[in-house]
Parts: structure tokens; C-alpha cells; sequence
DNA sequence: TTGATATTGATAACCATTATCATATTTAAT
DNA sequence: ATTAAATATGATAATGGTTATCAATATCAA
């Protein structure tokens, strides 16, 4: 667990399991892929992975310390991702919740584009 | 494919393919399972049906005419949704993108809660 | 009609993810 | 330190949604 959230750290944005799972190999690291998806389960639920999932079927993973509510704009090139202040779409969702009447409403926001650096 | 557009028409909102394809053979129609995601997979090209991914791992689709770039609030017990305005979350997300320089940004929202119908 | 083209349904293949299980490792108690 | 119980690990089988394949059928043009 804490060697594949050493990799993921090191990784610096957003990588598949199986990805991850790969470079640990390459690395020569001798772990098995169950252990990887184990441990990202774990530490999404303990709040220090996030998750996302992109346009294709992979579920992709960040490392991220904060806890608090917040978004994240992706490289779809790379994988690097900046954490965005989110107050305004904040209000913006619960407003909208509030006039439709529904509750309990939670959202996820995918926001990708082509980070400075991978912009030829 | 006419076929399957009238029936996630009917359906009035979110539904799996596998739903859907199951809706069909119960209604007694002779059709494929492959011919449901064929069909829905032309529709959201030609625009006429939309796509979201939930929590699980099922992709589920709307039947949708509004072309214009827009959102859907949806209820996570029946798969009802809501057309919703987003001005102000586009005006949101294309001043991130410029803040920190990411160019080609599209975002996917995924905004579910329960609907006024389905709240007991 | 007839031949070419496109569509369909059944089913196999694909692939990310999860479950299983025997082994290895850690932990706790004596 | 020893040992037994509990836990984590790696290999691999199983799962399930989606896609590819392919023979059969339907559509269309000449």
C-alpha cells in the first residue's frame, strides 16, 4: 500500500491501475496487480487518492492530501492535473438542485483539456 | 435503430443498454443486444442521444434533440433527468481553463440526486 | 431478377475490475 | 523468542459490460 502510493505520488497527476501496475513491474518491483487495485480502493476511501474516470473505460487515480470538497482540470495528453477552487459551480449545483426539488445531490465534474506543457 | 430511439424515448430518461436491450425482448421484440448498442452508439453521434457514466460501471444514455451544449440533473433512483441551464458553470470552467493555461477544455458533468417523485 | 451493399442477431472475444485461495507476513499473547 | 491467530499478498480464475466477428437476412440499384 504505502509503495503504491510512493508511485502514485511520483506520478504527479492522474494514471490507470493498470498503468501504475506496469511501472511498479518495470521497476522491478515485485507486487501483484490485485495489490494495486486493493490499494487504491484503500486509499480513495481514506481520503488521500481521488478518482476519476475519463472518456475511455479505465478509472483513473491522483494522489491528493486534501480532503476538502475541490475539482481538478486534467491533461488529457499527460495525465497532470491542477486543483480548482470549485465555490462558484458549488452554488451553481445546489441552486439548481433547490429549484428542481431533488436532494441529496452530489456531483463529479470532468474538466480536461491540453496542459502548457504538453502544448507542442 | 428506429426501434430502439422510440423505446429510450418511452423510457423517459437514464437507462442502460442492457435495461434497454431487456425492455425489448420483454416487450416480445426480436432484436440483439448488439443492435441496442449499435443504435445508441449512431444516436449519440448524430446527436440525438446523450451519454453519462454513473457510479457503477454501466454507461447509460437519454434520448436528448437539444443539440445546444447543455447539462442534465439526474435522479439516481429512476434515471429521470432535467434539462439545466449551465451558463454560468461554462463561464466557470473556460476562466479555469485560461487561469492556467490549458487549451482544448471540455468537461463532463455528472450531477445526480434523488427527484421530488422518488423522495418518499 | 439479380447481384452488391448494408443491417441484423447470435455469440465469441476483449478487457478492466473483482473474487478466490493458498502462501507469506505481521501481530499479539504467552 | 515462540507460536498461534489474523491479516496482507500475488497469482489467477471469474465477472460483466462492451465490442468484434460472421453468417444470415434485408435493402437497394440496375
Amino acid at each position: 500500500m504505502d509503495l503504491v502510493y510512493e508511485a502514485l505520488v511520483s506520478e504527479g497527476g492522474f494514471v490507470s491501475a493498470q498503468d501504475l501496475y506496469r511501472k511498479l513491474k518495470d521497476r522491478g518491483e515485485n507486487i501483484g496487480l490485485a495489490t494495486v487495485y486493493r490499494s487504491l480502493q484503500s486509499l480513495s476511501e481514506s481520503g488521500s487518492v481521488v478518482i476519476a474516470r475519463g472518456d475511455d473505460s479505465e478509472t483513473i487515480y491522483s494522489a491528493c492530501e486534501d480532503g476538502t470538497h475541490h475539482h481538478h482540470l486534467r491533461c488529457k495528453r499527460c495525465g497532470a492535473s491542477v486543483k480548482i477552487d470549485s465555490e462558484e459551480a458549488e452554488r451553481w449545483t445546489a441552486s439548481v438542485a433547490r429549484e428542481y426539488g431533488y436532494v441529496e445531490v452530489s456531483h463529479t465534474f470532468d474538466i480536461v483539456g491540453i496542459c502548457p506543457k504538453c502544448q507542442t
